[in-house]
DNA sequence: TTACGGATGCTTGCATACAAGTTCTCCAGT
DNA sequence: ACTGGAGAACTTGTATGCAAGCATCCGTAA
Protein backbone atom coordinates (compact mmCIF):
# COMPACT_ATOMS: atom_id res chain seq x y z
CA UNK A 1 0.00 0.00 0.00
CA UNK A 2 2.81 2.13 1.02
CA UNK A 3 4.94 0.77 -1.48
CA UNK A 4 3.44 2.39 -4.57
CA UNK A 5 4.78 5.77 -3.31
CA UNK A 6 7.20 7.55 -5.82
CA UNK A 7 10.21 8.49 -3.84
CA UNK A 8 13.98 8.15 -3.70
CA UNK A 9 16.01 7.36 -7.61
CA UNK A 10 18.83 7.02 -5.73
CA UNK A 11 21.21 10.07 -6.51
CA UNK A 12 25.12 9.62 -5.21
CA UNK A 13 25.84 10.15 -2.35
CA UNK A 14 28.83 12.22 -3.36
CA UNK A 15 28.15 15.60 -5.27
CA UNK A 16 30.77 18.23 -6.15
CA UNK A 17 30.10 21.40 -5.05
CA UNK A 18 32.30 23.84 -7.16
CA UNK A 19 36.19 21.73 -7.01
CA UNK A 20 35.72 20.42 -3.75
CA UNK A 21 34.25 17.11 -3.42
CA UNK A 22 31.66 16.94 -0.35
CA UNK A 23 29.78 14.44 1.12
CA UNK A 24 26.28 15.33 1.64
CA UNK A 25 24.93 13.27 4.46
CA UNK A 26 22.59 10.78 4.53
CA UNK A 27 19.94 12.65 6.59
CA UNK A 28 20.08 15.93 4.45
CA UNK A 29 19.47 13.53 1.60
CA UNK A 30 16.04 11.53 2.93
CA UNK A 31 14.61 15.64 4.42
CA UNK A 32 15.01 16.67 0.89
CA UNK A 33 13.66 13.40 -0.64
CA UNK A 34 10.60 13.92 1.83
CA UNK A 35 10.06 17.52 0.87
CA UNK A 36 10.05 17.41 -2.24
CA UNK A 37 7.72 14.42 -1.54
CA UNK A 38 5.43 16.39 0.68
CA UNK A 39 5.70 19.58 -2.00
CA UNK A 40 4.76 17.68 -5.14
CA UNK A 41 1.77 16.06 -3.49
CA UNK A 42 3.46 13.05 -4.40
CA UNK A 43 2.81 11.80 -0.88
CA UNK A 44 -0.65 12.78 0.31
CA UNK A 45 -1.54 15.41 2.90
CA UNK A 46 -3.00 13.90 5.51
CA UNK A 47 -1.24 10.37 4.70
CA UNK A 48 0.29 8.19 7.79
CA UNK A 49 4.14 7.55 7.42
CA UNK A 50 5.84 4.67 9.23
CA UNK A 51 9.65 4.92 10.43
CA UNK A 52 10.33 1.49 9.74
CA UNK A 53 8.69 1.49 6.50
CA UNK A 54 10.27 4.79 4.90
CA UNK A 55 13.75 3.67 6.42
CA UNK A 56 13.09 0.44 4.61
CA UNK A 57 11.74 2.11 0.95
CA UNK A 58 14.96 4.75 1.80
CA UNK A 59 17.60 2.01 2.43
CA UNK A 60 18.53 4.00 5.44
CA UNK A 61 18.27 3.20 9.37
CA UNK A 62 16.08 5.19 11.61
CA UNK A 63 18.43 7.34 13.26
CA UNK A 64 18.67 9.74 9.99
CA UNK A 65 15.01 9.57 8.86
CA UNK A 66 14.33 10.36 12.31
CA UNK A 67 16.15 13.88 12.54
CA UNK A 68 15.06 14.78 8.89
CA UNK A 69 11.64 13.89 10.07
CA UNK A 70 12.39 16.37 13.24
CA UNK A 71 12.97 19.21 10.28
CA UNK A 72 9.76 18.45 8.65
CA UNK A 73 7.69 18.76 12.17
CA UNK A 74 10.01 22.10 12.44
CA UNK A 75 8.31 23.37 9.44
CA UNK A 76 4.92 22.22 10.16
CA UNK A 77 4.04 19.62 7.13
CA UNK A 78 4.41 16.70 9.61
CA UNK A 79 3.00 16.02 13.25
CA UNK A 80 4.08 13.08 15.11
CA UNK A 81 2.13 11.65 17.93
CA UNK A 82 4.76 9.86 20.18
CA UNK A 83 3.87 6.19 20.11
CA UNK A 84 0.91 6.25 17.85
CA UNK A 85 2.07 7.66 14.45
CA UNK A 86 3.93 10.33 11.70
CA UNK A 87 1.60 11.87 9.71
CA UNK A 88 1.34 14.15 6.98
CA UNK A 89 -0.41 17.10 8.03
CA UNK A 90 -3.32 18.15 5.71
CA UNK A 91 -3.94 21.65 3.70
CA UNK A 92 -5.30 24.20 6.56
CA UNK A 93 -6.41 26.83 4.39
CA UNK A 94 -6.01 29.34 7.69
CA UNK A 95 -2.12 28.26 7.05
CA UNK A 96 -2.34 28.80 3.50
CA UNK A 97 -3.88 32.70 3.97
CA UNK A 98 -0.99 32.99 6.51
CA UNK A 99 1.19 32.51 4.42
CA UNK A 100 -0.16 34.24 1.68
CA UNK A 101 0.04 36.83 4.12
CA UNK A 102 3.30 37.09 4.58
CA UNK A 103 4.28 36.18 1.44
CA UNK A 104 2.19 39.10 -0.09
CA UNK A 105 3.46 41.53 2.56
CA UNK A 106 7.17 40.69 1.84
CA UNK A 107 7.15 40.81 -1.50
CA UNK A 108 5.48 44.38 -2.07
CA UNK A 109 8.28 45.38 0.63
CA UNK A 110 10.44 43.72 -1.86
CA UNK A 111 9.33 45.62 -5.08
CA UNK A 112 8.93 48.76 -3.38
CA UNK A 113 12.67 48.68 -2.41
CA UNK A 114 13.74 46.98 -6.12
CA UNK A 115 11.91 50.15 -7.63
CA UNK A 116 13.94 52.49 -5.73
CA UNK A 117 17.41 51.19 -7.37
CA UNK A 118 19.13 53.14 -10.00
CA UNK A 119 19.60 50.17 -12.33
CA UNK A 120 16.71 48.10 -12.95
CA UNK A 121 17.73 45.48 -15.90
CA UNK A 122 14.81 43.50 -16.37
CA UNK A 123 15.88 41.84 -19.34
CA UNK A 124 16.40 38.07 -17.08
CA UNK A 125 12.83 38.65 -15.73
CA UNK A 126 11.96 38.80 -19.49
CA UNK A 127 13.75 35.83 -20.50
CA UNK A 128 11.66 34.10 -17.33
CA UNK A 129 8.85 35.15 -18.66
CA UNK A 130 9.44 33.64 -22.22
CA UNK A 131 9.90 30.29 -20.19
CA UNK A 132 6.74 30.63 -18.59
CA UNK A 133 4.75 31.32 -22.04
CA UNK A 134 6.78 28.29 -23.40
CA UNK A 135 5.99 26.20 -20.51
CA UNK A 136 2.28 27.21 -20.81
CA UNK A 137 2.44 26.24 -24.29
CA UNK A 138 3.58 23.04 -23.36
CA UNK A 139 1.84 22.20 -20.14
CA UNK A 140 5.13 21.54 -18.90
CA UNK A 141 3.82 22.44 -14.60
CA UNK A 142 6.90 21.59 -13.29
CA UNK A 143 8.61 23.92 -15.63
CA UNK A 144 6.19 26.54 -15.00
CA UNK A 145 6.48 26.33 -11.73
CA UNK A 146 10.53 26.33 -11.44
CA UNK A 147 10.27 29.54 -13.81
CA UNK A 148 7.38 31.31 -11.07
CA UNK A 149 9.46 30.87 -8.26
CA UNK A 150 12.48 32.12 -10.21
CA UNK A 151 10.91 35.63 -11.26
CA UNK A 152 9.83 36.29 -7.46
CA UNK A 153 12.87 35.33 -6.10
CA UNK A 154 14.77 37.71 -8.66
CA UNK A 155 12.83 40.44 -7.73
CA UNK A 156 14.06 40.07 -4.17
CA UNK A 157 17.05 39.46 -5.80
CA UNK A 158 16.54 42.65 -6.94
CA UNK A 159 15.72 44.64 -4.02
CA UNK A 160 18.89 43.55 -2.21
CA UNK A 161 16.92 41.14 -0.02
CA UNK A 162 17.68 38.25 -1.18
CA UNK A 163 18.54 36.77 2.60
CA UNK A 164 14.32 37.59 2.86
CA UNK A 165 13.39 35.25 0.45
CA UNK A 166 15.29 32.74 1.87
CA UNK A 167 14.02 33.07 5.22
CA UNK A 168 10.85 32.72 3.57
CA UNK A 169 11.06 29.16 2.11
CA UNK A 170 10.22 26.79 4.62
CA UNK A 171 6.95 28.96 4.94
CA UNK A 172 6.20 28.39 1.78
CA UNK A 173 6.06 25.12 1.39
CA UNK A 174 2.46 25.22 2.59
CA UNK A 175 1.64 27.47 0.15
CA UNK A 176 3.47 25.82 -3.01
CA UNK A 177 1.41 22.32 -1.89
CA UNK A 178 -1.73 24.31 -2.02
CA UNK A 179 -0.57 25.82 -5.64
CA UNK A 180 -0.01 22.36 -6.94
CA UNK A 181 -3.12 21.59 -6.19
CA UNK A 182 -5.04 24.12 -8.54
CA UNK A 183 -2.28 24.77 -11.05
CA UNK A 184 -3.20 22.09 -14.02
CA UNK A 185 -6.04 24.69 -14.84
CA UNK A 186 -4.29 26.19 -17.99
CA UNK A 187 -6.75 29.19 -17.77
CA UNK A 188 -5.24 29.98 -14.37
CA UNK A 189 -1.84 29.56 -15.05
CA UNK A 190 -2.68 32.45 -18.66
CA UNK A 191 -3.68 34.90 -15.80
CA UNK A 192 -0.59 34.25 -13.45
CA UNK A 193 1.95 34.78 -16.47
CA UNK A 194 -0.58 37.93 -17.34
CA UNK A 195 0.22 39.15 -13.76
CA UNK A 196 3.85 38.64 -14.01
CA UNK A 197 4.57 40.59 -17.18
CA UNK A 198 2.49 43.56 -15.47
CA UNK A 199 3.79 43.31 -12.77
CA UNK A 200 7.66 43.38 -14.63
CA UNK A 201 6.23 46.49 -17.07
CA UNK A 202 5.79 48.19 -13.70
CA UNK A 203 9.19 47.31 -12.34
CA UNK A 204 11.08 48.61 -15.39
CA UNK A 205 9.22 52.01 -15.62
CA UNK A 206 9.52 52.27 -11.66
CA UNK A 207 5.94 52.51 -11.33
CA UNK A 208 5.73 51.35 -7.66
CA UNK A 209 2.05 51.63 -7.28
CA UNK A 210 0.82 50.31 -10.15
CA UNK A 211 3.45 46.82 -8.75
CA UNK A 212 1.97 47.45 -5.85
CA UNK A 213 -1.51 46.82 -7.71
CA UNK A 214 -0.64 44.41 -9.58
CA UNK A 215 1.14 42.32 -6.72
CA UNK A 216 -1.80 42.33 -4.28
CA UNK A 217 -4.60 40.95 -6.76
CA UNK A 218 -1.30 38.35 -8.24
CA UNK A 219 -0.95 37.35 -4.44
CA UNK A 220 -4.96 37.16 -3.63
CA UNK A 221 -5.61 35.09 -6.35
CA UNK A 222 -4.13 32.04 -4.94
CA UNK A 223 -7.41 31.85 -2.51
CA UNK A 224 -9.89 32.01 -5.02
CA UNK A 225 -9.50 28.34 -6.19
CA UNK A 226 -9.97 27.56 -2.73
CA UNK A 227 -13.24 26.36 -2.30
CA UNK A 228 -13.08 24.23 -5.83
CA UNK A 229 -10.35 22.71 -4.17
CA UNK A 230 -11.43 21.95 -1.18
CA UNK A 231 -14.56 20.03 -2.62
CA UNK A 232 -12.47 18.03 -5.26
CA UNK A 233 -9.82 16.78 -2.83
CA UNK A 234 -11.90 16.64 0.36
CA UNK A 235 -8.96 14.62 1.97
CA UNK A 236 -6.42 16.63 1.67
CA UNK A 237 -7.69 19.39 3.95
CA UNK A 238 -7.90 19.56 7.68
CA UNK B 1 36.24 25.10 30.11
CA UNK B 2 32.82 24.38 28.68
CA UNK B 3 31.09 22.96 31.89
CA UNK B 4 30.37 26.63 33.33
CA UNK B 5 28.11 26.97 30.68
CA UNK B 6 24.28 27.78 32.52
CA UNK B 7 22.02 25.32 31.31
CA UNK B 8 19.31 23.08 32.18
CA UNK B 9 18.25 23.03 35.37
CA UNK B 10 16.53 19.90 34.90
CA UNK B 11 12.55 20.92 34.80
CA UNK B 12 10.22 17.49 35.08
CA UNK B 13 9.46 15.52 31.96
CA UNK B 14 6.16 15.52 32.63
CA UNK B 15 4.17 18.52 32.47
CA UNK B 16 -0.15 19.32 32.37
CA UNK B 17 -1.47 20.93 29.99
CA UNK B 18 -4.26 22.22 30.90
CA UNK B 19 -6.09 19.12 31.75
CA UNK B 20 -4.05 16.61 30.11
CA UNK B 21 -1.18 15.24 31.23
CA UNK B 22 1.63 15.07 28.60
CA UNK B 23 4.72 13.62 28.51
CA UNK B 24 7.41 15.89 26.73
CA UNK B 25 9.97 14.39 24.53
CA UNK B 26 13.66 15.21 25.96
CA UNK B 27 14.28 15.89 22.23
CA UNK B 28 12.09 19.09 22.18
CA UNK B 29 13.40 20.01 25.70
CA UNK B 30 16.81 19.79 24.52
CA UNK B 31 15.85 21.78 21.92
CA UNK B 32 14.49 24.70 23.42
CA UNK B 33 17.09 24.71 26.36
CA UNK B 34 19.61 25.14 23.11
CA UNK B 35 17.96 27.60 21.79
CA UNK B 36 17.15 29.59 24.77
CA UNK B 37 20.58 29.61 25.92
CA UNK B 38 21.72 30.66 22.20
CA UNK B 39 19.04 33.23 21.79
CA UNK B 40 20.16 34.79 25.28
CA UNK B 41 24.11 34.44 24.67
CA UNK B 42 24.71 31.95 27.48
CA UNK B 43 26.49 30.33 24.78
CA UNK B 44 28.08 32.69 22.76
CA UNK B 45 28.37 33.40 18.97
CA UNK B 46 31.27 31.20 17.56
CA UNK B 47 31.24 28.71 20.49
CA UNK B 48 31.81 25.12 19.58
CA UNK B 49 30.09 23.07 21.09
CA UNK B 50 30.59 18.74 21.06
CA UNK B 51 27.78 16.47 21.04
CA UNK B 52 29.23 14.52 23.60
CA UNK B 53 29.84 17.26 26.05
CA UNK B 54 26.41 18.67 25.68
CA UNK B 55 24.66 15.45 25.86
CA UNK B 56 26.50 14.31 29.32
CA UNK B 57 26.03 18.07 30.51
CA UNK B 58 22.10 17.40 29.64
CA UNK B 59 22.14 14.25 31.10
CA UNK B 60 20.69 12.94 27.51
CA UNK B 61 21.88 10.52 25.03
CA UNK B 62 23.40 11.43 21.88
CA UNK B 63 20.27 10.59 19.80
CA UNK B 64 17.83 13.42 21.23
CA UNK B 65 20.59 15.68 21.33
CA UNK B 66 21.24 15.68 17.46
CA UNK B 67 17.52 15.51 16.55
CA UNK B 68 17.49 19.11 18.77
CA UNK B 69 20.63 20.38 16.71
CA UNK B 70 19.27 19.53 13.55
CA UNK B 71 16.90 22.23 14.15
CA UNK B 72 18.91 24.16 15.52
CA UNK B 73 20.77 23.78 11.94
CA UNK B 74 17.30 24.75 9.78
CA UNK B 75 17.04 27.65 11.69
CA UNK B 76 20.74 28.98 10.97
CA UNK B 77 21.55 29.31 14.44
CA UNK B 78 24.06 26.15 14.75
CA UNK B 79 26.64 24.94 10.98
CA UNK B 80 27.50 21.41 11.33
CA UNK B 81 30.35 20.41 9.22
CA UNK B 82 30.38 16.21 9.55
CA UNK B 83 33.31 14.84 11.29
CA UNK B 84 35.07 18.42 12.42
CA UNK B 85 32.66 20.20 14.94
CA UNK B 86 29.13 21.81 15.66
CA UNK B 87 29.44 25.84 16.64
CA UNK B 88 26.66 28.19 17.13
CA UNK B 89 27.06 30.68 14.43
CA UNK B 90 28.30 33.97 14.31
CA UNK B 91 26.20 37.05 14.02
CA UNK B 92 26.00 38.06 10.56
CA UNK B 93 24.82 41.76 10.31
CA UNK B 94 23.63 40.71 6.48
CA UNK B 95 21.14 37.98 8.35
CA UNK B 96 20.39 40.60 10.87
CA UNK B 97 19.32 43.39 8.46
CA UNK B 98 17.61 40.78 6.32
CA UNK B 99 15.23 39.35 9.01
CA UNK B 100 14.88 43.07 10.10
CA UNK B 101 13.52 43.77 6.63
CA UNK B 102 11.17 41.14 6.47
CA UNK B 103 10.20 42.15 10.58
CA UNK B 104 9.74 45.52 9.20
CA UNK B 105 7.60 44.50 6.25
CA UNK B 106 4.95 42.30 8.08
CA UNK B 107 4.78 44.52 11.25
CA UNK B 108 3.56 47.49 8.99
CA UNK B 109 1.15 45.02 6.68
CA UNK B 110 -0.16 43.78 10.13
CA UNK B 111 -0.52 47.50 11.62
CA UNK B 112 -2.21 48.50 7.94
CA UNK B 113 -4.86 45.64 8.98
CA UNK B 114 -5.60 46.05 12.37
CA UNK B 115 -6.32 49.47 11.35
CA UNK B 116 -8.72 48.63 9.82
CA UNK B 117 -10.64 46.55 12.16
CA UNK B 118 -13.60 47.74 13.72
CA UNK B 119 -12.88 47.29 17.12
CA UNK B 120 -9.77 47.97 18.27
CA UNK B 121 -9.50 47.02 21.99
CA UNK B 122 -6.09 49.06 23.01
CA UNK B 123 -6.66 48.43 26.68
CA UNK B 124 -4.14 45.23 26.52
CA UNK B 125 -1.63 47.15 24.90
CA UNK B 126 -1.98 49.86 27.30
CA UNK B 127 -0.92 47.70 30.11
CA UNK B 128 1.71 45.86 28.10
CA UNK B 129 3.50 49.59 27.90
CA UNK B 130 3.09 49.98 31.56
CA UNK B 131 4.76 46.73 32.19
CA UNK B 132 7.60 47.85 30.39
CA UNK B 133 7.61 50.94 32.07
CA UNK B 134 7.55 49.46 35.47
CA UNK B 135 10.71 47.06 33.85
CA UNK B 136 12.68 49.60 32.77
CA UNK B 137 12.71 51.13 36.11
CA UNK B 138 13.46 48.03 37.63
CA UNK B 139 16.15 47.41 34.94
CA UNK B 140 14.74 43.86 34.16
CA UNK B 141 15.71 43.31 30.72
CA UNK B 142 14.08 39.79 30.48
CA UNK B 143 10.78 41.49 31.59
CA UNK B 144 11.38 44.09 29.22
CA UNK B 145 12.17 41.85 26.19
CA UNK B 146 9.06 39.56 27.34
CA UNK B 147 6.85 42.93 27.53
CA UNK B 148 8.30 44.00 24.08
CA UNK B 149 7.78 40.58 22.34
CA UNK B 150 4.17 40.28 23.50
CA UNK B 151 3.35 43.70 22.36
CA UNK B 152 4.25 42.94 18.95
CA UNK B 153 2.66 40.03 18.81
CA UNK B 154 -0.95 41.44 20.04
CA UNK B 155 -0.57 44.02 17.11
CA UNK B 156 -0.55 40.67 14.91
CA UNK B 157 -3.07 39.00 16.62
CA UNK B 158 -5.43 41.90 16.72
CA UNK B 159 -4.94 42.29 12.89
CA UNK B 160 -5.97 38.39 12.40
CA UNK B 161 -2.32 36.94 11.02
CA UNK B 162 -1.26 36.19 14.65
CA UNK B 163 -0.02 32.81 11.99
CA UNK B 164 2.08 35.20 10.04
CA UNK B 165 3.58 36.35 13.89
CA UNK B 166 4.00 32.06 14.61
CA UNK B 167 5.54 31.90 11.17
CA UNK B 168 8.20 34.75 11.85
CA UNK B 169 9.29 33.37 14.94
CA UNK B 170 12.26 30.52 13.71
CA UNK B 171 13.83 33.36 11.51
CA UNK B 172 13.75 36.29 14.47
CA UNK B 173 16.42 34.47 16.49
CA UNK B 174 18.91 36.19 14.55
CA UNK B 175 17.51 39.35 15.65
CA UNK B 176 16.52 38.74 19.02
CA UNK B 177 20.37 38.02 19.67
CA UNK B 178 21.56 40.57 18.33
CA UNK B 179 19.05 42.97 20.02
CA UNK B 180 19.98 41.71 23.23
CA UNK B 181 23.63 42.94 23.01
CA UNK B 182 22.51 46.50 22.80
CA UNK B 183 19.72 46.12 25.40
CA UNK B 184 21.44 46.79 28.68
CA UNK B 185 21.32 50.47 27.52
CA UNK B 186 18.86 52.07 28.97
CA UNK B 187 18.77 55.21 27.19
CA UNK B 188 17.84 53.04 24.20
CA UNK B 189 14.82 51.21 26.50
CA UNK B 190 13.38 54.45 26.81
CA UNK B 191 13.69 55.46 22.91
CA UNK B 192 11.95 51.91 22.83
CA UNK B 193 9.40 52.85 24.65
CA UNK B 194 8.41 56.21 23.57
CA UNK B 195 8.21 54.60 20.02
CA UNK B 196 5.64 51.78 21.00
CA UNK B 197 3.45 54.20 22.72
CA UNK B 198 3.37 56.47 19.26
CA UNK B 199 2.42 53.09 17.85
CA UNK B 200 -0.35 52.19 20.28
CA UNK B 201 -1.86 56.13 19.91
CA UNK B 202 -1.75 55.62 16.13
CA UNK B 203 -3.51 52.12 16.27
CA UNK B 204 -6.21 53.58 18.75
CA UNK B 205 -6.41 56.70 17.01
CA UNK B 206 -6.60 54.44 13.51
CA UNK B 207 -4.15 56.69 11.31
CA UNK B 208 -2.43 53.92 9.67
CA UNK B 209 0.13 56.81 8.05
CA UNK B 210 1.43 58.13 11.24
CA UNK B 211 1.81 54.32 12.72
CA UNK B 212 3.43 53.29 9.39
CA UNK B 213 6.05 56.42 10.03
CA UNK B 214 6.71 55.00 13.56
CA UNK B 215 6.85 51.59 12.92
CA UNK B 216 9.43 51.93 10.20
CA UNK B 217 11.65 54.12 12.18
CA UNK B 218 11.35 51.75 15.25
CA UNK B 219 12.40 48.78 12.95
CA UNK B 220 15.07 50.88 11.92
CA UNK B 221 16.74 51.68 15.24
CA UNK B 222 17.89 47.99 15.45
CA UNK B 223 20.72 48.77 12.94
CA UNK B 224 21.93 51.81 14.76
CA UNK B 225 24.11 49.88 17.48
CA UNK B 226 25.51 47.81 15.41
CA UNK B 227 29.32 49.43 15.18
CA UNK B 228 29.58 50.46 18.73
CA UNK B 229 28.51 46.27 19.37
CA UNK B 230 30.47 45.11 16.75
CA UNK B 231 33.57 46.88 18.29
CA UNK B 232 32.25 45.92 21.71
CA UNK B 233 31.84 42.14 21.01
CA UNK B 234 34.47 41.48 17.83
CA UNK B 235 34.56 37.74 18.54
CA UNK B 236 30.31 37.39 18.56
CA UNK B 237 30.87 38.79 14.59
CA UNK B 238 31.67 36.92 11.36
C1' DT C 1 -25.83 -9.97 21.57
C1' DT C 2 -23.11 -6.99 24.07
C1' DA C 3 -19.64 -5.44 27.11
C1' DC C 4 -15.37 -6.02 29.21
C1' DG C 5 -10.27 -7.51 29.41
C1' DG C 6 -6.11 -9.02 28.18
C1' DA C 7 -2.68 -10.20 24.85
C1' DT C 8 -0.45 -8.90 20.67
C1' DG C 9 1.47 -6.08 17.36
C1' DC C 10 2.16 -1.75 16.09
C1' DT C 11 4.02 2.88 16.90
C1' DT C 12 7.78 6.27 18.39
C1' DG C 13 11.61 7.50 22.07
C1' DC C 14 16.07 6.76 23.71
C1' DA C 15 20.61 4.75 24.61
C1' DT C 16 24.58 2.55 23.05
C1' DA C 17 28.01 0.58 19.96
C1' DC C 18 30.50 1.01 16.04
C1' DA C 19 32.17 3.32 11.74
C1' DA C 20 34.43 6.93 9.23
C1' DG C 21 36.84 11.06 8.99
C1' DT C 22 39.66 15.09 10.71
C1' DT C 23 42.89 17.38 13.52
C1' DC C 24 46.37 17.70 16.66
C1' DT C 25 50.42 16.04 18.95
C1' DC C 26 54.59 14.13 19.54
C1' DC C 27 58.52 11.85 18.18
C1' DA C 28 61.96 10.61 14.92
C1' DG C 29 64.95 11.79 11.33
C1' DT C 30 67.32 15.17 8.76
C1' DA D 1 66.15 23.78 14.89
C1' DC D 2 62.99 22.10 11.68
C1' DT D 3 60.28 19.14 8.92
C1' DG D 4 57.60 15.03 8.14
C1' DG D 5 54.91 11.29 9.36
C1' DA D 6 52.55 8.06 12.24
C1' DG D 7 49.28 7.57 15.67
C1' DA D 8 46.29 8.95 19.21
C1' DA D 9 42.28 11.51 20.39
C1' DC D 10 38.86 13.83 19.06
C1' DT D 11 34.81 14.91 15.95
C1' DT D 12 30.13 13.59 13.76
C1' DG D 13 27.38 9.77 11.07
C1' DT D 14 24.81 5.62 11.19
C1' DA D 15 22.91 1.22 12.70
C1' DT D 16 20.80 -1.53 16.04
C1' DG D 17 18.63 -3.00 20.26
C1' DC D 18 15.56 -2.19 23.79
C1' DA D 19 11.97 0.39 26.34
C1' DA D 20 7.48 2.38 26.75
C1' DG D 21 2.98 3.49 25.23
C1' DC D 22 -1.18 3.12 22.39
C1' DA D 23 -4.68 0.69 19.45
C1' DT D 24 -6.73 -3.16 17.90
C1' DC D 25 -8.47 -7.71 17.89
C1' DC D 26 -10.10 -11.69 19.91
C1' DG D 27 -11.85 -14.37 23.52
C1' DT D 28 -14.70 -14.67 27.49
C1' DA D 29 -18.37 -13.75 30.41
C1' DA D 30 -22.70 -11.68 31.46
Amino acid sequence: MKSDRNLAGGPPALSSVGRLRVRRRTSDRVYEELAAAIRDLRIEPGASLSETDLAEQLQVSRTPLREAIARLVDGGLVSVVPQVGTRVEPIRLHDVEQARFVRESLELAAFAAACEKAERDVAGLRSLLAEQERCHRAHDLDGFFAADEALHRQVFAMSGHLGAWQLMQPMKMHLNRFRRLGLPDPEAVRVLIDDHTAIVDALESGDAAIGHEHISRHARRVLEAAPGLQGRYPGYFA
